[in-house]
Order: structure tokens, then C-alpha cells, then sequence
DNA sequence: GTTCACACGGTAACCGGTTACAAGGCCGCA
DNA sequence: TGCGGCCTTGTAACCGGTTACCGTGTGAAC
């Protein structure tokens, strides 16, 4: 591969005035710069990014640290911030902590030098522990993660504010018992998401302890809940799943144990991934505009890069909005979101 | 940040001697090794990978060229891309063609200096221009397009015979007059897809030149294709669309005319997208382990990486598998896929 | 006590660019 | 013709690591 040094050779100049040329700095004569750019033809010569990097003291890469890469959730993420990324030049690192604390430290750790800032989605950290493993120095952003302490600037959904909107509406539309199947006991979306169908619950419906079946995310800790709640004998007239993954599973499992959607019981889910629309009946949920999480933080990110201060005060909060469809009857109210209070 | 010197100067050895304790690199006395490692956990330093990569001449770090970045085929690449090369250290930087040749062109350029190899797929380029921008130096592995006279090493699907199989299997079950909905023009999958149909038809069906409709993979375009059927009242009793995505819109179309599937009419598909099986009735369709392609691609990048020779010899053809579903009526007669000829 | 081998650690070149600074050439003006 | 100033171009330091090569000091062998 040609270097600069063989360009400015072929050229007869020096590598100074290849680099100028070769840049665009105005104070090269014409001549020289065709000369200069002939060679560059000649040799087939592309410039050595990481070299150039090294010097320029910036890499216009920016990292993008998720805790795993599975499904449409995560490459509407990717999608959403390349859409930003790449309107500024910007490249993606992408960095997989896949599902470990000490994964996460080495990805964060491996992006030293490889990029001009980081987003970072890491659903199930302690901040205390994020806080040793970022680099203060490095521009962060953060995905669906409230810092609390650390002050760094974030993007995050109302998970709160969604999940009590959607139990009002089951509320609303005249369900009296609702089971609610959470996520990942230490993932704060789902944590967020549980305490606004507790707090709605008890608000709104009077009812102080409601049933709650623990649930992972997967369609199958989904399926596992439908088993349980027919099984248990457990009283229902609505279920409401933590993410839209775990309400499919649920409904195919309903469906195998005989109960009829929504006849016998609702069903209303969180995300609205494509699938969502597509199921007969068609599932309730709370739309999340995912790429737009991803497109937000890279926004924020690059006006760090451009040299503002953002700080935690600079957060967004997506409002996910209600979709009534048919598991839920195609009868809910649409409960304005914005009555419930925030967490 | 804190670099090497600084962690010299603090442990009181040359920079030599740090570099050599941080990397383990034998010669170095247990005390020295102890006081460069309490500096560099004194001073938080962590190695700058840019420079790193520059003396070392690898990055560890492949480069990923996509189309696109829409969608659950893209995530699936990527995942399975991801799930290699995090076995083996790698990082993955981003590129994205967004459909332009010219950004395919400077996406490639963009790599150089950053990765020790590239894994592109470049389905609707002509070999020549790809020739072009590839620097022939940098190791590369080519998804899902066979580069003919390139000699580079690529992971394809057998378009041509999973559309013969699927076109071979509706035939069996009975289609006579099967629509096929095609792909983009100068997509190669579309292309390859459109001859297996074709061939099938005219070597098993005994029809010389099938109903094709324009489509370009699109949920919308799969509608649009509904429509003309129904308004041009084209005699069909089955559709075979290029891919699932045009599939579930060619469905929903067809419900909103008022034909049933597979009652009035069959449909199949190509790729099977998590959707398929979650629509009702389910898809039929050509399964392709997304993933697979991926994951086969890295480790062959990983194998050249390691000093093997690599070339078109080497390819990997994935053949997709025909999974029977609802909208063909459960019914189709699972013809054995080897039964048709190579493209 | 001298010599030698060997292990440890330091100096400096290098990866491939960028850029501060200096030098040289050309021009205009007196 | 001589001088100053500007514009172009070259030299070399630098970014932050790695590593070839060399010097030093220790212990063992004579």
C-alpha cells in the first residue's frame, strides 16, 4: 500500500506539500497539485485513517456500546444513530458487552483511541460501577439509562409514564384484574416499567398488591407466564407484558390452552416492534419511536463534539404513545398519557 | 489521559520497559512489573488503540460494508458477524452504502488504515466498479454475491435453487397458474430468484413465460402487487413473492380484496423473517439462517486473516430450506430441493 | 581478580500521517 | 539595483505506542 512518503516521491515534493495538497490547503500552487494528485492516481494512494487519527487528535468514529445485538430493537437503534452519524462523516464502532459486567469494561476500555465519544446503552449496570469504567474525558452519551449521579447528558423512554398509561387504558376499557408479566429483574426498563403498572394500578384501580408473573423479555418467558396464569387458575381479564416479544409468546400460548384473545382475556404489550401490527388480532402496545432514541443520542453526542456541555440536565425523555388495537378490543380510551404523574 | 510516558515517568523505568510489563512480555523483573502496574492503575491508563495499531499493523478490527442497516436481515448479519469476531477479539466498525455508489466508494476508502479486513455486500453493484474500490491488498470476504471474475472469497444462498424448490413445491400442491412477485432490477438475489421460478416453471410446470410482476422487496410494493392482480384479474392460484417482506404486504392486500389465502389463492415467500411464522395463516417460505451468512463470512475472513490463501474456490453457498406453512395450506409435498440443477 | 554469559532495562527509530517553523524564490517598489 | 514582504515549499518534530538493538550489572567459572 502507497504511503504518503511514496506519493510525495512520485511527485517530486515533499511529504508536506503532498499532505497540503492532498487537503485541500490552499497554499499549494496549481501545478503542484496536480502533480501532487497524479500521483495519488498513479499509486492508487488512500489515505491511512489510524495514522491520520494519531495527529489530528480525532477519529470521527464514535462508539456504540449495547448490551447485546439481538433483534429489530437493536438495529433500529444502530439504524437511528448511523442516520446522524453519517450525515457528519461519522463511522460506528460497535462494541457488544454481551450481557457481562466484565465484557462491558472491555469494550469500553478497547474504544480508547479508536473514537471521538461514546453511546452507551447498559440496561443492567450499577451506576457506581459505570462511573469506573468510563473515561471522563471521552464525550458519553447514554441510551435508555437515567446516570442519576454521574451526570452525563442521556436519552431515555417514559418507561414509567408509558406503563401507566397503557394500565389506565385496561382499566378504562373495563379490566378489573390485570397480571402484569415484568422483565429482567435488573433491568431498569423493565423495573420503570413495573412500577407504573403498580402505581397505576393502585391509583387508578384501588387495587394495592396486583399479580405480577416474572418474565425475561424472550417470547418464551411469554409463553411460560400463559402456562402459569391457566394453570394457576390465576383470575384475569387483561395481561399486560413488560415488552411485545413476551405478549406473542403469551398470546400463542393462550391460544394453545383455549382462551381466546381478546375475548377471554386482553393482551397489550411495550415497543411496538413491526411484528405487533402483523398478529391476528393485532397487539395493543406503547409505540416507541426506537430509532429516534438512537438519533437523539448521537445528536447530543455530536454537539458535545462540537464543544457544548451537556450534562444530565440536557436529557430526553421519549413519551411513548398508546396504540390501541385488536387484543385490547379496539375499544380502549385513549387515556391522555400526560394525566398520569411522573416517577 | 495518561499516557505510556507518563506511566514511565511515575514508575520510574523507560517507556520500553512499561510497554514491556503492561504486555507481559517476559523480560522484566516481578518488582519492576509491580511498580509500572501500580502506575498505570495510579494514572487510569489505559492503551491507546489507535497508536497501538499503527505499530502493530492490525487493528483488530474488521469493517462491515452493508446496503443498509433497515431491518431484521441486516441485524441478523450483523449478529452473526458479531458472534465470530468477538471470539476472536475483533471489533466492528460500520459502513453503510446507503445505495449510492459513490458512498460505497468512499465507505471502502474510509476503511483503510482502520481494519485489518472488510466483509461487504454489495448486492446491486456491477463486479467491475467493486474491482475499483477494493483495495486488493486488504482482506476481503463478499456477502452474498458471488464476485465471478474477482476471485474473492464469498458466503451466498442459492437463490436460484430455493426458488426453483419453493416454485417446484407449489406445483406439487397443486398451483397451476403461480405469480411471481420479483425483486429489485439489479439486485442479484431478486435476479437469481426470478430465473429459479422461471426455470421451474418452464421445466416442471411446462409454462414458457409466467405472470411476473415488478416488486422491490417492500412490504408496499407486495400490496401494490395485490392490487394489480385483483384489478387486472390476472388468473392466479398462487403467488410466490421474491421476498417475505413483499409476501406480508401481498397478504394483507389480498384480504383487503376480499381473496382468501390459501383458499382462493396460495402465497409463499423467501427468507423467513421472524414475522412468518406469526402471521395467520403462517408463511410459507424459503428459510435462510441470516445469521449463518454472517458468521460463515467472518470466519473465513478470520481464516485468510490467519495466512490462508483464500479465493472464489472457496465460496459457501448456503441453501435455504423450504418451510411449509399456512398460506400454502400445510399441504405442500416437500420436494427435495437437490432434485433441481445448480444455476 | 578477571572474563564471560545472560538477563534486564534504556535509547531511539519507526508506524503514516500533520503541521510549526524556517528557508527560499519571486515580486514590487524605491 | 537593492530591499522587504509574501507566497510556496521543505525540514523536522510530533501524535502514542512498539521493538530492534545496545549497554550495563550481576553471578558464575576460571
Amino acid at each position: 500500500m502507497a504511503t504518503l512518503r511514496d506519493v510525495a516521491r512520485e511527485a517530486g515534493v515533499s511529504v508536506a506539500t503532498a499532505s497540503r495538497a492532498i487537503n485541500g490547503l490552499g497554499n499549494v500552487t496549481a501545478p503542484t497539485r496536480a502533480a501532487v494528485m497524479a500521483a495519488v492516481k498513479k499509486l492508487n494512494f488512500v489515505p491511512h485513517s489510524g495514522a491520520r487519527s494519531l495527529t489530528r487528535r480525532k477519529t470521527d468514529t464514535v462508539g456504540v456500546i449495547l448490551p447485546d445485538l439481538f433483534g429489530e430493537f437493536f438495529s433500529e437503534i444502530i439504524r437511528g444513530i448511523d442516520l446522524v452519524a453519517h450525515e457528519s462523516g461519522m463511522h460506528l464502532l460497535l462494541g457488544n458487552m454481551h450481557g457481562s459486567t466484565h465484557e462491558t469494561a472491555a469494550a469500553i476500555a478497547a474504544m480508547r483511541g479508536r473514537v471521538d465519544g461514546l453511546l452507551v446503552m447498559p440496561p443492567d449496570l450499577k451506576p457506581e460501577l459505570l462511573a469506573d469504567y468510563l473515561d471522563p474525558a471521552l464525550p458519553t452519551v447514554l441510551l435508555n439509562y437515567d446516570a442519576g449521579p454521574l451526570d452525563l447528558p442521556f436519552v431515555a423512554v417514559d418507561n414509567y409514564q408509558g406503563a401507566y398509561a397503557m394500565t389506565a387504558a385496561l382499566i378504562a376499557r373495563g379490566a378489573r384484574q390485570i397480571v402484569h408479566i415484568a422483565g429482567p429483574k435488573h433491568n431498569r426498563d423493565a423495573r420503570d416499567r413495573q412500577r407504573g403498572f403498580v402505581d397505576a394500578m393502585s391509583k387508578i384501580g384501588g387495587v394495592r398488591n396486583p399479580a405480577i408473573l416474572p418474565g425475561d423479555f424472550s417470547e418464551e418467558s411469554g409463553a411460560q407466564a400463559a402456562r402459569l396464569l391457566v394453570q394457576g387458575q390465576l383470575p384475569a381479564d387483561a395481561v399486560f407484558a413488560a415488552n411485545d416479544q413476551m405478549a406473542v409468546g403469551l398470546i400463542a400460548g393462550l391460544a394453545e390452552a383455549g382462551k381466546s384473545v381478546p375475548k377471554d382475556v386482553m393482551v397489550a404489550g411495550f415497543d411496538d416492534i413491526p411484528l405487533a401490527r402483523h398478529l391476528n388480532p393485532s397487539l395493543s402496545t406503547m409505540q416507541v419511536h426506537i430509532d429516534r432514541l438512537g438519533s437523539t443520542a448521537m445528536m447530543m453526542l455530536l454537539r458535545i463534539l462540537r464543544g457544548e456541555t451537556l450534562g444530565a440536565a440536557s436529557a430526553t425523555i421519549l413519551t411513548p404513545e398508546l396504540i390501541a388495537r385488536g387484543t385490547t378490543a379496539g375499544a380502549i380510551h385513549q387515556e391522555s398519557a400526560t394525566a398520569a404523574p411522573r416517577a
